[in-house]
DNA sequence: GACACCAAACTACCTGACGTAGTAGATGCT
DNA sequence: AGCATCTACTACGTCAGGTAGTTTGGTGTC
């Protein structure tokens, strides 16, 4: 469990999680400071050392896992897009009461497009016709067809 | 509109936003800065002038507005619990792909208590049954007795 | 009118997070 | 041994937030 807050990431923290995030599939084995930073460290100018500084402390906020390989390291996304977002939704209404947090969902459906809410809908109605399935003969782990393939 | 971030508040200004939320009913002038000194300042052993700077601060980021009231000046919040969390909700979900959002929102959904699902039902429907009746009439009857109940 | 009081304005300092990077030490390859 | 590369440690600038002191100006009072 992350032993720090692990909220809000600042610029380059999301750049990072971005790359490795977009890198997962072909490199499942995480990547090294060196790759990162040629990755996306290099056009900004940043120096070596910058990212694996910031790497460094994403590994102590537990924002990254890393792994040995051989001198260096290999740094893997320690949850996905998708968990980390869902993880600040609830930290977002976490804090709010029963009532509040209604109210609060109401806004932001009334500021949501006609296709966020689809997808908000259609997000429930996979919640349902799984754990409908889960009576029967559970498929679990399998995520949604969906998943991470990103543009 | 905001001139600056907004997002993430300091838990201060979280204490000082929960101060002015809770009063507004019973306030609806607003609140000084002695008051909210009174009421969140003086039990933190905060100097009253920690809470005017505090104050003026988040009025300069337009998280309140404020009013003269003689000398001194009314605080009250420029936009609601809801509002304001509704925006963050946004905030969160908007730099995602289509695609990635609806993962979140399944991961999102599936660490939901069942409370807060059919909060978010209740919402969506509210949102259906709103626009169903702008067309012509609808019984919007929906939600309000659900999930509320504490204080 | 002088004075005390109070609120506001201005200014300052500390801390933590982040972005940035240099230097030193370890390790492995040739 | 020499060299390249990687990690560890350290440092610095900046910004936001929390904290608070000092100064200024208005108001009521005697």
């Amino acid at each position: 469990m992350p032993s720090t807050p692990r909220n809000r990431l600042g610029d380059l923290e999301r750049a990072v999680m971005d790359e490795l995030w977009s890198t997962t599939e072909a490199h499942p084995e995480g990547r090294t400071v060196r790759e990162v930073h040629d990755a996306i460290g290099v056009q900004r100018g940043l120096a070596y050392t910058t990212l694996m500084t910031v790497l460094d402390r994403m590994a102590k906020k537990d924002l990254v896992n890393r792994e040995r390989d051989g001198r260096a390291w290999r740094y893997t996304p320690a949850s996905t897009r998708a968990e980390l977002t869902s993880e600040s939704l609830h930290h977002t209404l976490g804090e709010l009461a029963g009532d509040t947090r209604r109210s609060a969902l109401l806004h932001f459906l009334d500021e949501s497009t006609p296709e966020e809410i689809d997808e908000l809908k259609a997000a429930l109605a996979e919640l349902e016709s799984r754990s409908a399935g889960a009576r029967g003969g559970a498929s679990p782990g399998a995520s949604p067809g969906a998943g991470s393939g990103r543009a």
